[in-house]
DNA sequence: ATGTGCTTGAGTTCACATTCACAAGCAAAG
DNA sequence: CTTTGCTTGTGAATGTGAACTCAAGCACAT
């Protein structure tokens, strides 16, 4: 069947989806049935199935899913098929463990450039990445940037999304504690740990 | 009115309504109505009262709501009016960043313990706090530790949060990219930040 | 005291997401 | 070839949350 809509919920669970399908494909794991896939997930197994079916019927009734083919199709729909390169803004304590950090790659993010206002900071290097200055943002999108990682103070952090956006950016991931006003065309994901964590004594 | 049933999405922004409060309070706000509030949240404002009114009527018809009672109503039901120490687990590079960072104050929690497997760590001290061996995770109900952030490798997540479900911890904010299993009564937050990094070429 | 303007609180409606249930279908064995 | 057992894919039912609306109510001006 052709769907004219896909829940928006399901995109979110993708690259849950994808992450324990790359595990899998690690342990060698040729199929994988909806009812195992969930124990995986923390996914109820018809939602699963219904996830899948949006973008097409590619299992196998008896056998199930294929593990190879289900990345490639995710890869496809979440648009990760080839590398994307990421810029990080900020090389402080947060920003500096990201730079380091190698599970950006599962996703096929690679960061390609580093930004940072400190003086102390321009033209060290974090890894193999030489930090650079903040004008030079406006070089991301010949470089063929379009995704960027904020982990600048949160005083500095919509000016900074004010540069991304005319360096025609058009994904932010924000870890600093505030909404930042970006236009329509622009997605922001906002991460702020703390918060997360100001639920849990909810469920104590 | 009473409302038998409280929505878990309300739940989920209350953490947001309160650092968005505490902000207004520095600025000297003292009313903030719920149009208003919502440019500050990007909720919209019926949404906005709604969530409130689950847990009465806080607010004055033509005026609005006042910031301190507000700040003090949502304290109360998250429960974080009294300050809440938390454990870290894990002092790598983005253990170092987390313990280093003031921001988890605004919900009341504070760093009170660092673990660490590592030789070189243990005994060192990060801000105030010495680092610890893991073995004494064991101690922790009986130092009133109820809360625990894990920034250890995927690999030893799992064994991890055994060791600190049975210290009693109630609550596990989980840094690494795998899922956790738990008893019920123990309420895990995971928190991919590539994962999340996921769903961003898919809208551009 | 009365009117004006604005905001809350909540019942109702609407939209979206999850779960259910089962026919359809493949694989492997007999 | 047929049977058996399991799993998919999907319409329909259920559940959950968001948005809309508007009567009720407070503050302040007149
Ligand atoms: N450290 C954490 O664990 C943690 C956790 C959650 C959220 N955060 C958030 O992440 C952000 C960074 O935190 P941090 O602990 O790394 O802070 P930090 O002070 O260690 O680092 C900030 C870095 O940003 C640079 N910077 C400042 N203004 C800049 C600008 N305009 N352009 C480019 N670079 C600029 C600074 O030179 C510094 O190197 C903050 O918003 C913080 O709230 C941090
Ligand atoms: N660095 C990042 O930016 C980043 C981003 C997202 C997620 N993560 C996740 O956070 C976790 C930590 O990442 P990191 O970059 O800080 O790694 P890291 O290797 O720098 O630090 C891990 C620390 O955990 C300690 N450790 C290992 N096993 C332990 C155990 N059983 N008990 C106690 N301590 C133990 C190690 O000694 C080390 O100090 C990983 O799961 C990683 O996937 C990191």
């Amino acid at each position: 069947m052709r769907y004219s809509k896909i829940p928006s919920e399901t995109i979110r669970r993708l690259p849950g989806y994808l992450r324990a399908l790359i595990f899998l494909d690690e342990k060698s794991r040729e199929y994988v049935s909806s009812k195992v896939f969930s124990e995986y997930v923390h996914v109820k197994s018809p939602q699963i199935r219904k996830d899948f079916s949006y973008f097409g019927a590619f299992g196998t009734k008896g056998v199930g899913y294929k593990v190879t083919t289900l990345i490639e199709q995710i890869r496809g729909i979440l648009k990760l098929k080839e590398v994307q390169k990421a810029a990080l803004i900020g090389a402080g304590k947060l920003g500096t463990a990201i730079s380091l950090y190698d599970g950006f790659k599962t996703y096929g993010f690679e960061i390609a450039a580093i930004f940072d206002i400190s003086n102390d900071k321009i033209g060290t290097r974090i890894g193999e990445i030489v930090v650079e200055d903040p004008w030079k943002i406006a070089t991301l999108c010949e470089r063929n940037i379009r995704v960027a990682i904020l982990a600048v103070p949160a005083e500095s952090a919509q000016e900074t999304a004010d540069k991304l956006v005319g360096a025609g950016i058009n994904g932010i991931l924000n870890l600093s504690p505030c909404y930042l006003a970006v236009p329509k065309r622009v997605k922001v994901i906002t991460i702020d740990i703390a918060m997360e964590l100001g639920v849990l004594p909810y469920y104590s």
